[in-house]
Order: structure tokens, then sequence, then C-alpha cells
DNA sequence: TATTTTTGCTTAAACGTTTAAGCAAATATA
DNA sequence: TATATTTGCTTAAACGTTTAAGCAAAAATA
């Protein structure tokens, strides 16, 4: 019909008051009259008005908008990591947009400009693989808006972080697989220069040690942990003159790919070779056999992250420091390592 | 340092000059000299500056933001095409904000608020599962925004739709199981009031007809297409008088579901019964015998979305109507059936 | 009844851009 | 040399809100 749009200006036109009273009635002004308010409300729903967020952000200098980056949507981690974000932010007035770094440094960085440009009053991010340099994380801390990192984190920014225990998570895994009499465990792990894939691997060393079980450098590989480089990365292990008799692989997908290698070779699992994966992706429980993993409690980490934002961005002259918000994890027991 | 951020104004005030000119010189306009342009840039890069986003969507009216929508991130099917979407809308000077509905009817409406509530030029969406009043849809429309439905559409709401031909992928797929030499296909289908789940049950009745096999009502089941409701289905088919030789599933998680009920009872796959699922997840190739399924372009979709927005936002009066583009999708053949 | 307080508004400026209109100086054209 | 055009800006208003300041009328208090 109207092709304008409705704004605050018409319904003060057709109640004969002021935009600023009808303004002040939408946000409930103890000082405008409940029948002033009855009539803004009535006549707002009848011109269908909807408010422009740009105009009242703009005015407030108050976006209420969150932007989020994570490397890619399509884990059952990062989704469900989003789903609780949004769930405590909306509750707090707050809208999150969603971005993809594609485990791209370069995206990254355009993801963060994209985000300042729409003046998101916070960040909220897991960082690419890629990602080494800190300098477009350093931008958003100098503009004074919370930035919180969660699973992917970097203790040299400084900021708050959530996360899980991933030292001590490599510690219960390697437990496991010593109960049930693995006597030489290696490690598919990611690369060391990500701190969550760093812990896991000073975890696996320690718990070893811890042990009494053989440290060797060959039963240690550092790996992209996509599903191919786990093929390939197991090969390498049974390609050993020793091969180990368990394996502990810093992700789901890489431990699939281990496992179809094993398969291929008809070695059994978990008789022969113990398997256990990281992240609870819910394949693991789909293919043959289960394959045990690692519960990272995506919800409490999404839930935590966007209850961080809430408190920093409702604390007054605060200065932005590593605060860290380590969470349990939790073993996984399926079939690959329970002999 | 400086907490203020920079605005147009110091720019302005640095240079002695009006604001208007460094807007311009920003915006490359030819009435603007060089020497004052370049002046501008280092200016504005001296003292970090930001432009504001709010402020030019304010005054031009128009955001660059477009709102996606999408039942849930976490399959690969959406988060490819988001990908997509994202990368030819930025190449365009748009930048994309993602919502999920977790297929709920409120969620969904409650995501059109927040988006349209955020200024943004247009809404590209994937209808949730729970939808059948479309009052919000057609809020989009009265808005004059441009709408664009993909994988999940509605004819009823007349807008621009993307998507693949379902129905003659159940013919593909019927095909393809004749020709392995099955007699009694059965079809664990969506529910029809969902247009896409409708259209694969009607191809898969008209093909089977073609073909003249039994088409009996108790092989045609209407499923949630959960993974859980994929294996109470199949129980189902097991359970008659006259079980099938195949089973097409009209989704990917419900035909995991059907196939662990199969290897429990010990029933070969494929040389007792064929199975065949939809969408290409990646789990598809990785479970164990790899299953079957139809492959659906999600990049193109997502590319093919973007575009038509695009089309549309750049078309002067243009007044929303019917308009599909449907895909070929391919039958990607592993051995659930392949005997 | 006179004074103070409260109620219920209005006015006007501001948020940071963009842009139509205009104007003087420089340059081109006749 | 006189006129027309182009160049390079400026001024001012606008986008739709919010909010500080203010003011008259009504209500409460003395």
């Amino acid at each position: 019909m109207n092709n304008k749009r409705t704004t605050i200006k018409d319904i003060a036109n057709v109640l004969n008051i002021s935009s600023a009273a009808v303004s002040k009635a939408m946000h409930d002004d103890s000082r405008i009259s409940k029948k002033t308010k009855e009539a803004v409300r009535r006549v707002a729903k009848e011109l269908n008005y909807q408010p422009n967020h740009l105009a009242s952000a703009l005015r407030k200098g108050k976006s209420n908008l969150v932007g989020v980056i994570v490397p890619r949507t399509n884990s059952n981690f990062f989704s469900s990591v989003l789903e609780q974000m949004e769930e405590v932010l909306n509750k707090a007035g707050y809208n999150i947009i969603i971005t993809q770094s594609n485990e791209s440094f370069e995206k990254e960085c355009k993801n963060i400009d994209t985000l300042l440009y729409t003046q998101v009053d916070g960040i909220i991010a897991s960082m690419a693989n890629e990602t080494v340099d800190l300098s477009h994380y350093e931008k958003v801390k100098s503009k004074g808006i919370p930035l919180i990192l969660f699973d992917r984190g970097e203790n040299d920014l400084n900021v708050d972080y959530v996360g899980i225990d991933d030292y001590e998570s490599s510690h219960m895994i390697v437990k496991h697989l010593v109960s049930k009499g693995c006597t030489r465990i290696a490690h598919i792990g990611g690369y060391r220069r990500t701190r969550i894939y760093n812990n896991r691997i000073r975890g696996y060393i320690d718990a070893i040690n811890k042990y009494n079980l053989p440290n060797e450098d060959r039963l240690l590989l550092e790996s992209s942990l996509t599903l191919e480089d786990g093929r390939i990365k197991m090969q390498e292990l049974l390609a050993l003159d020793n091969p180990p008799d368990a394996v502990y692989v810093a992700s789901d997908y890489a431990a699939l790919g281990a496992l179809q290698v094993l398969q291929e070779k008809n070695i059994n699992v978990p008789e022969d070779i113990c398997l256990v994966g990281f992240g609870n992706e819910p394949f693991t429980s789909l293919v043959s056999p289960t394959i045990s993993t690692v519960n990272q409690h995506s919800n409490q980490i999404g839930e935590i992250a966007a209850k961080t934002f809430l408190k920093r961005i409702n604390q007054d002259n605060w200065k932005p420091k590593l605060q860290k918000n380590i969470l349990k994890s939790e073993l996984i027991v399926r079939c690959s390592s329970n002999k």
C-alpha cells in the first residue's frame, strides 16, 4: 500500500502530539500518561510501525548487535555454540551476526572489518586455523569494544576466553587407554601453533610419561586434522616397525579417516588398535564401530561466552585482560576403545 | 588512546575543508581534486577512521545488509549455501546476517522481525519444517524488500525460488533402482505439507507407475526424516508381509537410521535391500556401506539465490512474483544401491 | 490560599553520514 | 575580450531516532 515506511513522526501526526512523546511512550517512560501510551501503541499497530534500528542505534551510539566469527558453521560444535549464544543474547536484547572465516586468515580480517563497520557492540570469535598475526584482533580491542574468544583462543591477546581444559582432556584419554591395557599410545595432533592443539599435545606427552609409556617422536604426529590427513597419518603410524596399539586423534574427522584406513587393512578396532577422537561430532555415534570421543559441552561454551560479553558491556571503564573460563570436558567411551 | 571514534568531521577539521568534501573524496566524486582526495585518504588513515555504517545506511535508506534464514547451519548443505551466498554478495558490497530458525515457526517469525528491524535490504530464506502460516513472509513482501526462498519454498507466496527438481530427482532414483533389478521400491518421505517432500512423493508415485511396479500405500510412509524416525519407519517396512527390496529415503539422516536397522537385523545392503538417501551429506560417503544419495548442488543454489537478490534490488519498480529457478540434481551411486 | 511538587507534555539539538543546490574561481570557447 | 563551461568546493537539510532542558497545568502540601 503506502510504500514509505511508517515513522514515529507519522504516529505523532495522527495523535497530534510530538514525536518525542511517541518515542517516550514506546519506551514506557514514566512521564507519559497511560492514555497516551495506549493511543500510541494502537496507532503504531494500525500503521504497522516498525522501529528503525539504524536511527536509534546511531543516536544511542549502540547497535545492540554482537558479531560472531566461527571457522565454519557446519560442525555440530559450532552450530550448537551459536544456538546457545543467540538464546542468551536475544533475551538481553541483543542480536547476533554470524560470519564464517572458513579457516582463512584473510577472510577473518574481512569479517572483523565488516563487523566493526556494522558498529557491533562486541565480538565473540573462535580463531581460524591459519591465524597467527593478531593485529586485526588488536584493532577490535583498541576500539574499546568487548572481545571474547572461545575454543580457539590466544593468550597473547589478553582478553576473555572460554574453552575446555585441553591439557586435562589428554590426560583423561591416556588414562582411559591405559586402563584398557594399551601400552603404545600414539597421538595424531593438530598444529602446535594453535593453542588448543598444543595443549592437547602437552597433555598427551605428560600423561604418557606419567604412566611410563614409550614417548617416541614417531608416535606423535602433527596434522591438519582433516579426514584425508587422518588417513595419511594413520598410514604413517602403521608403517612403523613397531606400530601403536592405541591412537588418540585430536579431531573426530581425522579419527574417522584413521578408522577407514584401519578397516581397509583389516585391523580390528578396538581389539588390535584402540581409537579415540575429539569433539563428539554426531557421526562418531553413527559409524561402525562407534568412535570414543570427548564432549566439549558446546552449549555451555556458547552460554558462558555470551554471558561474559554481557558482563563486560555492562561494566564501566573495564579494561580487557586475560580471563580464562575453563570447562571440564567429558570422555565418551564408545566401541572404538572399549575392548 | 582517543576514546571517541574518528568521524568525517574530524578529518574535515584537520584539512580545513567541509565534511561534505570529505564524504565526496571518500566516494571518489569526480568534482573533488586529486590533491584533496589524497589528503583525505592520508588523514583518514592517520586518524584510523572507520566509516559509520549506521549513519550512512540511515541517510541512504539502504543498509547493504541481507538477512538469511536457514533451519540450522549445521548441515553441509546449508553451510555450503551460506558460503556461496556470502561470496557473491560480498563482491557486490553486501554483507549477510545469518539466523537459524531451528525448524521452529516461532523462531522464524522472531528472526524476520529482527532482520526487518535491522533494516536489511532483502531476505533470503529456507523455511522451517513447522511453518505453514505464511503471514510473516507476507509482512516482508509488504515492506517492498526482495524475498527469495531456496530449498524449502512455497508457491503460494509468489516470490522468487531456487531449488532442485524434486519430482525429477525421484524419477532418477526409481529408474536407477529399477536398473539394479529392484521390483518393490518403498519410499520413506517427508511430510506432504512441505512442498519439496510432496514433490518427491509425487515423483516417486508417478515413476513407480511408469515402471509398472507395485504402488501400495504401505510402501509409502511419511516421516519427520530424523535419524530416529528413519529407524522406526524402516522397522515398519520390515514388518510387512511382503517387505520391499529397495528403500528410497527423502533425507540422508533418516537413511542412516534405516541402514542401522538393516544392519542390526543382518539384512545385507545392497544385496537384500537397496538403499538411497537424499542430500549428499558428507557422512553418506563415510559410513559402511557408503550410501547412494542425491547431490543438490548447494553452492549453485547459494550463488543463484544471491544473484537473484541482486537482480531484484537493482530492478526499478519490480513486483514480487513466482519465479522458479530449478536446478538439475545429480544421483550419486554408492555401495548401498550398487549390487 | 499560596507555594511546591508532580505530571505530561514540547522544543530543539544531536548521532554521522549523504546529497541537492549553489557559488566563486579557473578554464575553455567564441 | 566577453561569455560559457567546468572545477572544486561550501552550505544546509535530511535520514529517524533519542534525550536534555524547559514549561504550563494539575495535584499535593503548607
